[in-house]
DNA sequence: ACGTTTATTGACCGGCCGGCCAGTTAGCAG
DNA sequence: CTGCTAACTGGCCGGCCGGTCAATAAACGT
């Protein structure tokens, strides 16, 4: 158990309403949660979230940002540990990126709050992870191992924006008929992403 | 000019509001959008709303399901114009919905909307038009024109989730390095998309 | 032991929210 | 012209919104 609060701990305070605040955002945006709904959910005063963050804009940054940070560096370290290129690279990193997805269902669903606010704040973060990624497909690329007339860019773009949808908008084609689950899902799309991308004979 | 109020048109009326609406709810989902401010973008008064609509919630719902008709429509109309499946008509079908797509953003942002809602209204339509899709794939798999080997569903809902992510998300990666732009993007997702989707030899 | 600081509370605020209602006016059937 | 219906308006409401503030109490330096 965590202690309880028979003592005061702000940091742990702080803790508590970014979870508390990180899951009622993740569900329900920014507009339509209120101080009132986070302040209980957090079990804490509204006063004391103003205290800690200022205001609920604030706060909601402050979500971001956390999210954020922790995709950026779980993506840079998964980067990192990705040896030399070679063609079964690209499938395991689809893998873990669809995987990581899966395992960070908020983080999906945060992504896409900020996507239709606009929020561009992140677009460092991404741009860094994006170049990383299309620099890894270009050596691939020119040692033969993926196909050379496509924009290395777009290749990583295809795999992360099929994986990110499928997560985003599950609930949608969950219903579809004939679809399969996430695995059976991610084997097919391995099978046309691997083969498309393979060099032309 | 459309004609001036001298004369009462409730249906003008009606349409004047659901058009603001529409604006205003794609642009910035419904819960951040006041009644107050649809009243004046529609030039109407907020107690004209609820006398043709009931309630906020009754309008969102309207202008879904206008919206979700048209896209139906179009998408109907789309898959019955295709003729017998050949190769060479998934690319044409994967070019005809990314541009439709491109040429209406709303219903792209509108679908995001609902995604993050957990809206599933548009249930039905979906399904019956990615039953009306996979069937098309499938009789292409039996004539030897697609592999075989993956499930037709899942290689209609492949590109269908990669040109929606495309849009919904452009904010984001438009800023990526090396990205090109739709039609650049286009091009090199139907080459992978193609070759990956074309028997096995 | 004693200030100082700061985490925490509850009462409170002005303002705007969605919605309602009584009243007015345009269209329309007879 | 006369009712009647329905489109349309302005004013208003109770309630909740995000935010403030003075008061309290726990932690902490000295």
């Amino acid at each position: 158990m965590t202690r309880q609060a028979t003592t005061r701990d702000p940091e742990q305070t702080r803790l508590r309403i970014m979870e508390a605040a990180t899951d009622l955002f993740v569900e329900q945006g920014f507009s339509s949660v209120t101080m009132s709904q986070l302040a209980s959910a957090a079990g804490v005063t509204k006063s004391l979230i103003h205290h800690h963050f200022g205001s609920k804009e604030k706060l909601w940054e402050a979500v971001k940002e956390h999210a954020f940070a922790q995709y950026f560096s779980a993506q840079m370290a998964m980067l990192e540990e990705a040896g030399e290129p070679d063609a079964e690279l690209l499938r395991a990193s689809v893998e873990a990126y669809f995987h990581y997805l899966k395992a960070n269902p908020k983080a999906v669903r945060l992504f896409a709050w900020t996507h239709l606010e606009g929020d561009t704040s992140c677009g460092d973060m991404d741009a860094q992870l994006m170049g990383a990624g299309a620099e890894w497909v270009r050596q691939a690329q020119q040692r033969g191992l993926l196909r050379a007339d496509v924009n290395p860019t777009h290749v990583v773009a295809i795999f992360v924006m099929t994986c990110t949808q499928w997560f985003e908008a599950k609930c949608h084609h969950q219903h579809w008929p004939g679809m399969g689950n996430d695995e059976a899902f991610l084997e097919d799309f391995l099978k046309i992403f691997m083969a498309g991308a393979a060099p032309r004979d």
